[in-house]
Formats: structure tokens, sequence, C-alpha cells
RNA sequence: GGGCUUGUAAUCUAGUCUGGAUAGGGUGCCCGGCUUCGGACUGGGAUGUCGCAGGUUCGAAUCCUGCCAGGCCCA
């Protein structure tokens, strides 16, 4: 077994360039444009400075020089570049052995170190219903989380409930007034939300309802059993209304934080802080972290005159407890950008303290709607539960169209499969740093790059093996392969490895959406112009063989985004 | 006022970190492909000042500077 990717490569061109490292020579290695059949290329600019030779030179004596090896078909001078073909044997081979394993076929042969990882998600605040916002957020902590597991990570999921402060008072006050002691009619975190929607409609007209909210918030942190009570029922509500949306998306946590047991805490940190002169005590008394020098940051108050606590403290309290928790090796935390700027202070704040830990904030740019900012306050927001039913019915239409004859349960079955696959996919193939709007009919589709075309690329392998009477096996004519979309397809197989690990290293996880549509784009290719099932069984196994290991990549890449596959579809 | 970030065809987007082969895809538009394994597919075509202007370089969508426009954060 041999496992080829860069390394690889980079590994035989280093015993011939002592002027690059081998990192260096892994990191020049690229793709070659689609229409070059070779896998790899390695351009020779930089050692043309270097030896003051010309690139065409340096590429056609490295050429001659290197002795042949297992894994290459051919080594190729072009110009300036060495382009290296691999042979299809053992890539196909490596698939078939290492099945599932194959995305990480490094982890599993070389034994790599295993790091634990807190990944903290979607934190919502319990006063409304979760928003296409939190799907986003929920889908990138999710994959991300099983990105690292699959790497052979141990991945601990957490959540932060914001469940205290004035917002949760809003609702808690319309409930109070206007509820009559209703118990939920709907899903309870809907049924939340619309006291908060009721409150702001309410306090439009009525401007004594802000200091009421005031006082509810007041008596709440005075311990008020009434208004505790009232809190943790609307909590409770909503919180077991969001789990229902999180078991959609396949989503459980390790543990669960609550704000209303950390709000208080954090303060002694940055006392015993000032104290070891980290921080500094202003004037009126207040309590600020200066930033400027050592981290080029605006200083930031830690502790307001009147002495009470802001946001932040909290927070570095919680990375605390987290380590104490799952003693991590890294933490990560999904938040949106607006909040990019407080992750810079907490970090910089956690350093000054000491608390030198592998923290990383993975942000994502905000969903709009064409009409503008999307406002809980006002209910003009893209509902989480509301948009996943309209596309899962989308779906039943279009199985319905296609299966008229399936029994009902079925049908269901498949439209919330595909439904959902068509909404993870589509806010998993972009970088996630893009803000966009979200237009309903258009963002979300059945047809070109997304969930289903993938899902139905996998349908028609599986239909196509269960049709055939070979056996799939290794055992097969190697030479047959030879068709130029066969090649592509197997070219696109060999990348996948390294595309795993592009997508860990630097968290974008968008690379594996976007891988997966070039390679369900070079087998639906292939599969218009190469029959599978023939006359010809030698041929015929040798095809079997090769779309089988398409269909291994595909499931495993879905798995890791959370989209499960039909067989059927 | 300070900081972060985005700008690629009608439209959405990959590529930008680490400069390198013809800027890849999708939608929409035009013309094709099912008595052959699933047409949620596919073959071809038209559409580009890679925001603008300089600079660095043999070579810039990519790096640097300035400007313009949007988004966000801080004050």
């Amino acid at each position: 077994m041999e496992i080829i990717d860069k390394k690889s490569i980079a590994k035989i061109l280093e015993e011939y360039i002592s002027d690059l490292s081998l990192k260096q020579i892994e990191s020049l290695i690229e793709t070659p444009p689609p229409d070059f059949e070779y896998n790899y290329a390695f351009p020779c600019f930089k050692l043309s400075k270097i030896l003051k030779k010309s690139p065409d030179l340096i590429t056609q004596e490295l050429k001659e020089k290197i002795k042949p090896i297992e894994f290459i078909e051919s080594i190729n001078a072009e110009g300036p570049y060495l382009n290296f073909t691999i042979k299809q044997r053992p890539v196909l081979e490596n698939i078939f052995e290492f099945k599932y394993d194959y995305g990480r076929i490094r982890e599993i042969s070389e034994k790599m170190d295993k790091l634990r990882i807190v990944v903290e998600y979607p934190s919502p605040n319990t006063n409304k219903p979760l928003h296409f916002g939190h799907v986003r957020n929920m889908v990138i902590g999710k994959s991300l989380s099983n990105l690292l597991e699959y790497k052979q990570h141990d991945v601990f999921q957490v959540n932060l409930n914001n469940d205290r402060g004035i917002h949760i008072c809003k609702s808690m006050l319309a409930y109070k007034k206007w509820g009559h002691d209703k118990e939920p009619n709907k899903k309870s975190d809907h049924f939340v939300g619309d006291y908060y929607v009721l409150y702001n409609e309410k306090s439009k007209k009525d401007s004594n309802l802000d200091k009421e909210a005031q006082d509810l918030l007041r008596s709440w942190e005075m311990g008020d059993q009434e208004v505790i009570d009232l809190w943790k029922k609307m909590n409770k509500w909503a919180i077991e209304g969001f789990k229902t949306t999180y078991n959609k998306f396949g989503i459980k946590f390790d543990k669960e934080y609550y704000e209303s047991e950390l709000y208080l805490k954090g303060k002694e940190k940055i006392l015993n802080g000032l104290e070891k002169g980290l921080f500094e005590k202003t004037k009126d008394g207040a309590i600020i972290a200066k930033l400027k020098e050592k981290y080029n940051l605006d200083d930031k108050i830690l502790i307001r005159s009147d002495g009470t606590s802001i946001y932040i403290t909290q927070d570095i309290y919680l990375a605390y407890k987290k380590k104490e928790d799952f003693n991590y090796d890294r933490s990560i935390y999904i938040v949106g950008d607006p909040q990019i700027q407080h992750f810079k202070w907490l970090f910089a704040i956690l350093d000054l303290l000491g608390f030198k830990e592998d923290n990383y904030h993975l942000s994502y740019g905000m969903i709009s709607l064409p009409s503008g900012k999307m406002k809980s306050r006002e209910g003009t927001v893209v509902d989480a539960d509301d948009v996943i039913e309209e596309v899962e019915n989308l779906a039943l239409i279009e199985v319905n169209k296609r299966y008229p004859e399936l029994e009902n349960d079925e049908k269901k079955r498949r439209a919330e499969i595909i439904g959902l696959a068509s909404v993870i996919f589509y806010l998993l193939k972009y970088n996630p740093i893009k803000g966009f709007v979200f237009k309903p009919d258009e963002s979300i589709s059945f047809e070109g790059e997304t969930g289903p075309y993938i899902q139905y690329c996998y349908a028609r392998i599986v239909s196509i093996i269960s049709k055939s009477r070979e056996k799939i096996t290794t055992d097969i004519n190697w030479d047959l392969l030879s068709h130029e979309k066969e090649k592509f397809l197997i070219k696109q197989l060999v990348y996948f490895p390294e595309i795993i690990d592009t997508a860990e290293n630097t968290y974008s996880i968008h690379l594996i959406p976007q891988y997966l549509l070039s390679l369900c784009q070079a087998f639906n290719s292939f599969y218009t112009s190469c029959q599978v099932i023939s006359n010809n069984k030698e041929l015929e196994k040798a095809r079997l063989l090769l779309i089988y290991c398409v269909q291994i990549v595909i499931k495993t890449g879905l798995d890791i985004l959370g989209i499960k596959t039909l067989d059927k579809m």
C-alpha cells in the first residue's frame, strides 16, 4: 500500500532538490488545469531564481534524474512544469481497501496525534425560535465537528444558552400580561417567540412597557420566586423547541451551558488580574485591559465603575470552565462575524491572564433578506423550521412527480432527506466569510450545484451496481480503464484525502461540497459516455470497481457534511 | 474618526493565505441528446476593464499603496 497525495510527490522531489525544504516543495506542488491529464505539477520558477538557470532547463534535468517510482505512471517535462501522472491501480486499490477510511488514509496508517477539541455552537437566545442564520451556524458547527471526528480527534460539542437578560424578560412580560397562562399550542419555541413579537408591537404604543421589562429583569436578579418560575417555564419551552430542530440535523451536545449560571462569574479572574498588575483601574473606578501595545487592540473595559461586569467577563470564565470540563487542546467558537472584535478582545485578555490555549473563532457572514436585515423583534426573519418545512414540501412534490405509486411514508422519508440535503449543501458550499441575501425561490433548488445533485449521482451508482451480476473486486484488467472520462474520474478520486486535510487545517468546510461537485460532474460526464453494464464482462468489472470507489468517496464526503444518502430517490 | 471584511459575466460563486499553464463552476439565455445502466442528468454556444488607479515582478484576480462602493465592529 502506497499513500498517494501531494506529500508523496513532495517526498520524491525532496531527494533531488537540495535547495528547498520538504514543506516548501509540498506547498509549490499544484493541481494542473482540468484538461491536462497529469495529477500533479511542480513549477520550477522558484528553483530557477535560486539556481539562476532557466526553469525549462531545470524541469528537463529533474525529469531525467528522477528514477522510476512504483505508483507514478509517467513524469513529463512541459516548459517550466514537471508533471506527474499517477497510476490508476494503486488509487482504486487504496479506496477499495480503506473504504470509509480513504479520506484519512494518512491518519490511519501513520497514527497521527489525537487532539481534544471543543466546538461551541449555536448559542441561541431563548426568547425566540431559531432563524435561518442559526441554521448556517448549526450546519457549520455540526459539519466541522464531523470533520474533526473523522480525522480522529476527540470532539466535544457544547452549546451556550443565552437564557437571561432583557430580551427574555420582554417575552415574559408579554406572556404575563396577555398569555393567560396558556400552554403552548404550537412548537414551544415559536410559542415563546410570539410573545416577544407581541411585546415589541405593544411597546411601540406604550412606552411604559420598557420600564416594566426592566423591573422584571431586576426582580429576576433579586431572585423573586414568581418571576423565576415563569422564567424557568418559558426557557424550558424555548429550549425544548430548539431540541426538535437540533435533532433534524443530528445535533447532540456533550454539554449545555447557561448564561444564567455564568453571568456573575469571572469577576474574580479580573480582580486577580488586577492584583497581578495585568489590568488597570481608571480614575472613576472601572477596570480596563490595555491592549494597544501588545495586541494592537483598543482598550477594553472589564468591570464598569459601578462594579457591574460586562458580557466578556463571563466568556473569560467560560473559557476556564471548558478547560476544566474537557481539558481541551483546542477550543473553537462558531459565532457570526459581528462578534469578530469581541473574540479578538477575549483571546487577548485570556492570553494576558496567562491562559495560553489554542482558541479559534470561526466566524461566518450574516444572512439577510431582499428587504434588508432580519429583525426578530419585528418578526421579519426567515424562520428555521419554516424553511425546512418548505423545502421538504418542495422535495415531496418532486418525489410525487417521479414515483406517484410509492407509499406515503416512503415519499415523506425521501423528501425529508432530499430537502435537508438541499439546505445543508446550500449553506456549506460557499466560503463562510461571505454574507448573503436569502431569496427563497432562487436559493433552495434541486438542480445544478446542489445536495440532491450529489445524492442523485450516488443513487445512480447504487442502481447500476445492483443491476450488475458481476462481483466487485480489484482483480480486473487495469488496461481497460483508458477512456478519457475514466481517467478524469480517477484523477478526481486521487485528491479526496488532501481536500479533507486542507479543509481540516484551514477550517474550510466549503472545500468538501466544492470537491463533491467536481467529482459528481466527472461521474455524470463519464456516465453519459461510458456504459458500465455490457456484454464485455471484463470491461464491466473494471468500470464497476471504478464507480464503486466513487460511491465510497461520495458517501464519506456527504457523511461529513451531515447529509444522508438514498439508494433510490 | 479608528479597525476588520467583501467587490470576479444578467445573476450566484470557486480560485486570493503560498503570484505561474487557457480565470473554473452553477442559475438564467440559445442550440442539441432518452426503444442503451435513473433526464433531479448531459453535449455545445453567447455573455468577463477579476471595483478603479498606480506600483513590485520575467509573470498579478492573487502581493504593496491610494481611492471608490457595500457589510460589520469600536468610539
